[in-house]
DNA sequence: CTAGTTGCAAAGAGTTTGCATGGCG
DNA sequence: CGCCATGCAAACTCTTTGCAACTAG
């Protein structure tokens, strides 16, 4: 059914590794290419793993790369994004609080929110403050 | 700084129309072909509404094509979009309850939400319901 | 041995860009 | 007339697929 492979340990040991950073199909091929894993074999074990929901896909934003995450299987281990329109600076949010607002839409509003699809947009602190520099995400 | 053509005022007339639809650049200039309308053109203008809050850009999957929708500009501004990923349909939230979740977050997570690009993607309580469609979880 | 796995290269899909032409004001 | 807009085709990015060689069990 499904052989272990010298690439498919050095993927998932790098995602293990990585877990609380959000990684794209491409970074980890990056990172692995001294190894001599291929940039295919990335995509398609990727594939799988979310299938056995090892691994959390996310889509951020059109034309970009989809980023990915090991999640260890845990289903409480869903959370939400903030992504800053100023800086482009994107915040996992993992709190309690906010699995409220998913139970109350769910409950009252008939909605399941889907949270690896879901991105906050708003402004940092940091760039709240400085209401005056020129970044601008594009 | 911005001309009045042919082509935009088709796009325009077109997208009000169908205010209620989500459509796709490649719709959308599908169905405005017979009028000389380049697909280009629907590309550069959409950006262009985007900008000006006009029309609102949803990503609904990665690697399909975005979605598109005239928003009218203001009314929809201090409360928050469900778009349901299966039909596409977009409920607009006004809630209570759901500004606690920028106050929330504010407070928190020094993060200012902006309610007007945030767009919570998600399954809609009638596309739960026929859950009988094959497997999707792609 | 044999079916799953790899990886190059090429195909694809959606979107963007270069550039010469066309049209608004 | 100046400048923005248009549109074709080509470029680009991310991802998937075809296919022959390879390898785990």
């Amino acid at each position: 059914m499904s052989y272990n492979t010298r690439q498919r340990e050095l993927i998932l040991e790098y995602i293990k590794e990585n877990a609380d950073s959000h990684l794209t199909a491409d970074s980890i091929a990056d990172a692995l290419k001294a190894e001599q894993v291929g940039k295919t074999t990335v995509y398609r074990y990727l594939e799988k793993l979310c299938e056995q929901h090892l691994v959390r896909k996310y889509i951020l934003s059109e034309g970009k790369s989809a980023c990915y995450q090991y999640s260890g299987g845990e289903e409480c281990h869903d959370h939400f994004h903030l992504k800053c329109l100023k800086c482009g600076k994107l915040i996992h949010l993992e709190c309690e609080h906010l699995k409220d607002i998913a139970a109350h839409i769910s409950a009252e509003h008939d909605f399941t929110i889907d949270s690896s699809r879901t991105v906050f947009y708003g402004i940092c602190g940091e760039c709240a403050k400085q209401h005056d520099t020129k970044n601008d995400t594009k």
